[in-house]
DNA sequence: CGTTCTACTTAACAGTGTAAACTTAAGACT
DNA sequence: AGTCTTAAGTTTACACTGTTAAGTAGAACG
């Protein structure tokens, strides 16, 4: 390989890596014919990455980084009702989640024993998720929980979402249920947490 | 290695595939370790499965037929409440996945991707679950839903448990967050779907 | 010119699933 | 008893996998 520098050889690795994850998953990710593709060897990519779970770990960053982005766009055009709050994130997980099938696996359905060389920081960005749904709720006024009952009920709100977003990316739902009505359900579902936080309903 | 008869040699592999699967989870699961530790060779398994992925679909069968015992017995415990019916079986879907999280997670968290050589007649074991709850819904008298709404309403219950028992054997919840308190939860709002179905709250 | 550092390669190791060809033990039939 | 057949298991080999250690080409600086 003709010498490019590093920092954009390391650019052109993660680019290819990201296109195979999306296109074929991440049991597809092959060092030898990444590294082809961007036309060098496979242990060059070694220079830039401890190893191939190194480099997955590089591209789950990636994915919660993206999220983010859709949660903050989603954010922006709701209102400040913490129920319209709740109904634009819920709406945003599910669909960053069918839309990024690949990237969602890894991050949200990979066990950790899989990837077992990044233990606990590895997945504080996941968690980074529970905070904002446990914000969402916590935001309503004169908000009924407390901080234990909040982190619960935020928990419950994720889980809801990752149910059946992961049901469905994992095809194990009866395609005759229709997508739509249930992402409509989950959503609802996830906001009645809201709800339910509110006082004197 | 010794003759002993083509069908006590599947069980045999059948049965130490199994102990892997529990103790080291499927990723582990290797065809001349596995083979040796039962004194053969990797290639006599192909007498008996066609490949690997059709050894572990063997062992999501044998995940299946085990849930549904556990199914069972929660239910013949269980009264003729709906209610409470359905929280037997909710409870024992939670404590099945998470006292049983290596079968869990290839019955219900693998993709099929990753088992392409079992497409579509694979899962429907699965989907016997979803009836399941399904027909809890549907026992309640005068049931208020039809049956594109209980297919819906069953496919969001079992969503619900799945969503935070898949999510704590992937380890993304917080370990701060009290497990039981959460199993409690999640079967507070499968029971949910029960009330939602009866006729004049 | 020579040194040094960086980017990269070659060769190799130990492991993977799997197919084809070969061997051996047991049972049945003449 | 001797032969034929078939089931059960083995040997060998192929094309992969991630990864390490040692070696090399090119640019930058003295």
């Amino acid at each position: 390989m003709s010498r490019k520098g590093g920092a954009e050889t390391r650019r052109a690795i993660l680019e290819e890596a990201r296109k195979v994850l999306l296109e074929d998953g991440y049991t597809h990710l092959s060092m030898r014919p990444l590294a082809s593709a961007i036309g060098c060897t496979a242990t060059s990519i070694y220079l830039y990455f401890k190893n191939k779970d190194a480099l997955i770990h590089a591209l789950i960053d990636e994915g919660f980084e993206l999220l983010a982005k859709r949660f903050e766009a989603a954010l922006k055009k709701a209102g400040d009702d913490p129920e319209e709050r709740m109904r634009a994130i819920a709406g945003a997980y599910f669909d960053f989640g069918l839309s990024n099938s690949e990237y969602y696996e890894v991050m949200m359905m990979l066990h950790p024993k899989h990837m077992e060389r990044y233990p606990a920081e590895l997945y504080r960005k996941a968690r980074t998720n529970l905070d904002l749904f446990t914000r969402q709720i916590a935001a309503v006024e004169g908000c009924l929980l407390n901080e234990k009952g909040l982190k619960a009920a935020g928990s419950q709100a994720w889980a809801t979402m990752h149910g059946i977003v992961s049901l469905l990316i994992a095809q194990r739902i009866d395609i005759k249920v229709s997508r739509k009505e249930l992402k409509k359900l989950a959503v609802d579902q996830a906001v009645s947490f809201i709800t339910a936080a509110q006082p004197s309903s």
